[in-house]
Formats: structure tokens, C-alpha cells, sequence
RNA sequence: UGGGGCGUGGCCAAGCGGUAAGGCGCGGGUCUUUGGAACCCGUAUUCGAAGGUUCGAAUCCUUCCGCCCCAACCA
């Protein structure tokens, strides 16, 4: 009798966990649930993986079955080693676990071999000698049938001596390839015998040059799955006419697990490109610095700009799993690192184009230490002491000589809050010969130090601030969306320029004479911090103790910019 | 034009014949020593369109329209 509270049945939120679940309840496969991500070692995961890591790993978790890490390098001549890690490197940082379950297609190239044998002992598969343009023209069009190859009929015995002997290497690439034996009338193209192996005299990162054959995708990838014991295998939608392939090929071989295919929509996100032929043009061309530019959506790239592994699943769960083609938001990306972000970064001051703010009767060389909160949303991150003095400096942004009806910061004449400080007015305006401001003078009252007026006044704004004496000068740079156009792809499309013509010239500022809370100099490259009132910033991998930089995550919600840009101000 | 996939608010997405969840965004408000956060309220008489079946349709049927994918010895 079973026990009806040991059994947790993970609850479907979309078609493939629905699928999955109704699979487990029938007690298919005995009831296990198998799946895997399966990359190419050929360049750089970015946040469409993410997706797929996602779906792949978190089905199988929330089954209690397992995901294998399967790198499906049947291509020798576009993978590497230096993929293999990147993407191990991202998988992990992700947050997921594959265990000692890291496979690789090229693991089974003798066992792929052999079935191979067995199609054309079957008279299944043929070895055609056509060139590559003749195969192209044989396949026929869209709308109209192919023709069968004049090798089609070639005897079993001939085939296997021309496929053994590909194998061996006595064949100059593109000599010969071995086709399945499907249909060339098929309305799938796919079926009009496909490749499933051509010569490649090629190094392979992995098999070196044990091999002359590689196998083709459509044929590796379902039989690796059965090999795996892998039983759901779960792609994109482009691969939905794939699937009777797929499905010819375990049947055909006879495997001894039958692997099922199910097809997801891909992630597309604006103001974004996403395939990796345009994010290899991106680094080839220096229109970024690398893979890892903190503008590229990478994983790298996230992972440099301060994402956090979390913010990233989260946004994942967010999109959720259909069949519907999308292009998602990058202000739900940008809503999950805010969420999470919120929550865990320490807070500190920093003040990116400084404006001096002299305290006229403050006492000059006193310093007092104010009694900061590292952290309000969360209480366990406790208190750090912040000098303050005569001169300090504020954010140029913060002040205006002749304001507009709603901006509330400081003014001549106006009173504001100094945050952890005092409430202090400015009184006066400097400038230099050209009439620009150079520093303004003001003073504090001693009465309300900490912020609050025992008399119960209020200000309408807090300003952040450093004291001049005490902040230290760093770099930031404030990242923008790469491009102007909310979808790249098809503005290019459209338009027929070349989606590099959509870059967006102020996707990056670099400020340099920023004026830094002290404590900042010190952190280590990756930590994060909010800047109180600007943003999330994470300390850059290039940041040294002398010359401490930072890359803007994402700015706090502005809802005082949102209210000058409908002003006109 | 052959085959396949998909059409629910600005962007996603539930919904599986019983009378449109939720998130992001947006608008308004409360609170506030971050114009942040938090909290509250509002935001589709209608589900690509038109017919039909039904007491009842986003859900079933028919036709039409639109978008995407496929003709690598790439994955």
C-alpha cells in the first residue's frame, strides 16, 4: 500500500512538466526522468542557455530524476577545449550540478559507429558519392520532390567496404557521405535522406586524430540521448521537424531506451541579439571588449556586470516554458537583479560627478563619525561608521539654481537632508569666470545630526554624499542597452542595414573622478553594492586598491527622471 | 507555393466547455532619512477574424488572415 504522503507530485506549470508529470504517473521509463543539456563546445553560453539550463536541469530536479551535462561536439573543426570550460565554468555558476554525469558525443563515436553498421547491414543507410552541390540539387525544393541518388542502390557489401574504408582515411573530404535511406519525395525535408556522416580530416579537441568520419547532429544527438538513457529531450522549436528524424533513428537502430523529443520557444530578449554568429561579429569587430563585456548577454558578460545566479533563474522561472515565439522584456531581466539585489547588497556612498558643498560654520578639521545602516532591508548586515566634515561632496545632479516646480533636491536657499547626517542649506553659489559652478557654500544645523529636526521639520529630499577629505577616486562605468532598437533583428531585417548600424553609441560612459566612501577601495573584485539613490555596481575584474572601478548592474527605479522627461525638463 | 509550429492586454503567461489567474510595465495612492524598498488600488465585457455547434465557447467544428521555422557534408 503506498503511502500517499511519501509521494509529492511536482506541479505542472507548463506543457513539459505536464508531459513529464503524466510520463511518471504511467510509470514510463520505471518511472525515471532523464534529460540533458547539450551544448556545442563552439563559443560562449549566454542568457537564452540560461533558459534552456534551466528547463533542462530544473525538470529533472523537480522529478528527483537527473540532467546530464552532454557536450555534443560531432563538429571538430568549430569546437575547442577553451568552450568546454567556459561553458562548465557558466553551468556551474548558474548554480547547477551535473555530477560525474559529463558526457560527450565523442565518447560514443565507436558506438555510433557500429549502429551506423547496422543501418546499412539493413539496408537503411548508403553510402552516396555525390558531391555536396549534387546532393543539394537531388534534394529537390520546398514545393517540389527530390530524386533518388544513383548510389542509392548501392549493395549492403559495397556500402559497408566504403564506409570501413572512409573510416580509415583512404577518402579526401566530401569523397562520400552516408545517408539514411528515407524518403527523397518526404514533404519533411529532413527525411529526403539526410547526412549522417561526412569525411573530415580534421583534429578533434577531444579524439584528436583518431577519426576521418564524423557524424551529423541529426544523427548523433538521438542516439546519444538513448545511449544516456536520457528520456526527455528537450530543444528549441526549430528542431520540431527534426523529430521524425530523431524518432526514425531510434527506432531503426533498435536502441535500448527510446528517448522522446519535446520542443520549448527559445528566449529572445530586446534591445538584444542572441545569436552567436552576431555576438562573435560584436567581439570580432570591437564593437565590445570581449566575450565578457558587461554589455554582452552572455553569461560571462552578466556575470561581470553583477548579475547574480539567482536573479538569473528567477528571471527564467519568470518567462516561463511555451510554444509561442517571444521577446521578452529586458525590464523584467533588470526588475530580477533590482529584486534580489535589494535585498543582499550592502549599501555605500558614492558620489560619480562631485559638486564641493563647504559647511560654512562647521568647525574645519573636525571630523565626527556617523552611525550608517549597511543594509535597510536587511538587519543582519549591520552598522559601519562614515566620516563627515567641513567640506563634502555631492552629486552635481542634486542641485539646481533655479529648480523646476518638482525637483526637490537642493537650491539656494533650501534645505535638504544629508543622509546619516544633517539637515544643511545651501547658501551660496560659486562660480568660476564662465559662470559655471564650482562649489557651493552652506551650513548644517548642529541639531540635527543623525537627520532628524527635534523641532519636527521636515525637507522633501536626502542627499547621498562623501566627505572630501575622506573619499577616495574611482572609475565607474554605467552600462546601456547595446541597442537603440527594442528588437535588432528585425529593425536589420527590415530596414536591410546591418544590425551593428543599431548600436547604441551611449552604451557605455565611462566616469572617472568619482569620489568614493573609503571602505569601497577595498572590496574585491566581483562584490556588489547598491550606491545609495543611483544603483547596483559590482566591483570590476580589472579594479585594482589604486584605481578601484565599478560596473553599473543596473540603476534603482528613477522615478524623479521619469517625472523630468514628461515635464520637459 | 510543400511541410511544420504558433496567434489571450505594451511584454510574457495561466486557462483543457461553466462565464478572462499571475508577473513585468504603466497610472494613482499610503508610508518613507534612498524621488529606492514595502504596501494598497486601478489597468482585456474579451481571447487573430468570420461563421457554426451548445443553455453556455478563449476552450469543440469550419473557413479565412497573420507571424515564425525548414532546401549546411552546422548544431
Amino acid at each position: 500500500m503506498p503511502d500517499a504522503n511519501v509521494k509529492v507530485e511536482a506541479p505542472a506549470q507548463d506543457f513539459i512538466r505536464e508531459i513529464v508529470s503524466a510520463d511518471v504517473a504511467a510509470g514510463r521509463n520505471g518511472g525515471r526522468v532523464v534529460t540533458r543539456f547539450p551544448p556545442e563546445p563552439n563559443g560562449y553560453l549566454h542568457i537564452g542557455h540560461a533558459k534552456a539550463i534551466c528547463v533542462d536541469f530544473g525538470i529533472a530536479a523537480d522529478f528527483g530524476g537527473a540532467c546530464n551535462l552532454r557536450f555534443d561536439d560531432t563538429n571538430p573543426v568549430k569546437e575547442d577545449v577553451e568552450y568546454v570550460d567556459s561553458i562548465k565554468d557558466d553551468v556551474r555558476w548558474l548554480g547547477f550540478d551535473w555530477d560525474h554525469r559529463e558526457y560527450y558525443a565523442s565518447d560514443y563515436y565507436e558506438q555510433l559507429y557500429t549502429f551506423a553498421e547496422r543501418l546499412i547491414r539493413k539496408g537503411a543507410a548508403y553510402v552516396d558519392s555525390l558531391s555536396a552541390d549534387q546532393i543539394r540539387a537531388y534534394r529537390g525544393t520546398l514545393t517540389e520532390r527530390g530524386t533518388d541518388s544513383p548510389h542509392r542502390t548501392r549493395s549492403v557489401e559495397e556500402n559497408l567496404d566504403l564506409f570501413r574504408r572512409m573510416r580509415a582515411g583512404e577518402f579526401p573530404d566530401g569523397a562520400h557521405v552516408l545517408r539514411a535511406k528515407i524518403d527523397m519525395a518526404s514533404p519533411n525535408i529532413n527525411m529526403r535522406d539526410p547526412v549522417l556522416y561526412r569525411i573530415r580530416h580534421a583534429h578533434h579537441h577531444r579524439t584528436g586524430d583518431a577519426w576521418s568520419i564524423y557524424p551529423m547532429y541529426d544523427y548523433a544527438h538521438p542516439l546519444s540521448d538513448a545511449i544516456e538513457g536520457v528520456t526527455h529531450s528537450l530543444c528549441t522549436l526549430e528542431y520540431v521537424d527534426h523529430r521524425p528524424l530523431y524518432d526514425w533513428c531510434i527506432e531503426q537502430v533498435q536502441t535500448e531506451h527510446q528517448p522522446k523529443q519535446y520542443e520549448f520557444a527559445r528566449l529572445n530578449l530586446s534591445y538584444t541579439v542572441m545569436s552567436k554568429r552576431k555576438l562573435l561579429q560584436l567581439v570580432a569587430q570591437r564593437r565590445v571588449t570581449g566575450w565578457d563585456d558587461p554589455r554582452m548577454p552572455t553569461l560571462s558578460g552578466l556575470r561581470r556586470r553583477g548579475y547574480t545566479p539567482e536573479s538569473i533563474r528567477d528571471f527564467c522561472t519568470r518567462v516561463g516554458v511555451a510554444k509561442k515565439e517571444n521577446v521578452i522584456d529586458v525590464g523584467l531581466l533588470e526588475h530580477c537583479v533590482r529584486e534580489d539585489l535589494n535585498k543582499r547588497a550592502p549599501r555605500a556612498m558614492a558620489v560619480l560627478r562631485p559638486l564641493k558643498l563647504v559647511l560654512t560654520n562647521y568647525a574645519e578639521g573636525f571630523v565626527e563619525h556617523m552611525n550608517v545602516v549597511n543594509n535597510p532591508e536587511d538587519p543582519g548586515a549591520g552598522t559601519r561608521k562614515v566620516a563627515f566634515s567641513r567640506e563634502i561632496f555631492i552629486e552635481r545632479d542634486d542641485f539646481m539654481e533655479d529648480p523646476p516646480k518638482k525637483f526637490f533636491r537642493l537650491a539656494p536657499g533650501r534645505e535638504v537632508r544629508l543622509r546619516n547626517a544633517y539637515l544643511v542649506t545651501c547658501t551660496e553659489v560659486v562660480k568660476d569666470a564662465a559662470g559655471t559652478i564650482v562649489e557651493l557654500r552652506g551650513t548644517y544645523d548642529p541639531a540635527t545630526r543623525g537627520g532628524d529636526a527635534p523641532d519636527g521639520r521636515k525637507v522633501k529630499a536626502t542627499l547621498h554624499w562623501v566627505s572630501a577629505a575622506h573619499a577616495v577616486t574611482g572609475t565607474v562605468r554605467l552600462y546601456d542597452r547595446l541597442f537603440t532598437a527594442g528588437d535588432p533583428d528585425g529593425a536589420a531585417a527590415r530596414t536591410g542595414v546591418d544590425f551593428t548600424a543599431l548600436i547604441n553609441p551611449a552604451s557605455l560612459e565611462e566616469v572617472t573622478a568619482c569620489r568614493l566612501e573609503p571602505m569601497l577601495a577595498s572590496a574585491p573584485p566581483g562584490s556588489r553594492f547598491q550606491f545609495e539613490r543611483l544603483g547596483y555596481f559590482c566591483v570590476d575584474t580589472d579594479s585594482t586598491p589604486g584605481r578601484p572601478t565599478f560596473n553599473r548592474t543596473v540603476s534603482l527605479k528613477d522615478t524623479w527622471a521619469r517625472v523630468a522627461a514628461r515635464e520637459g525638463a
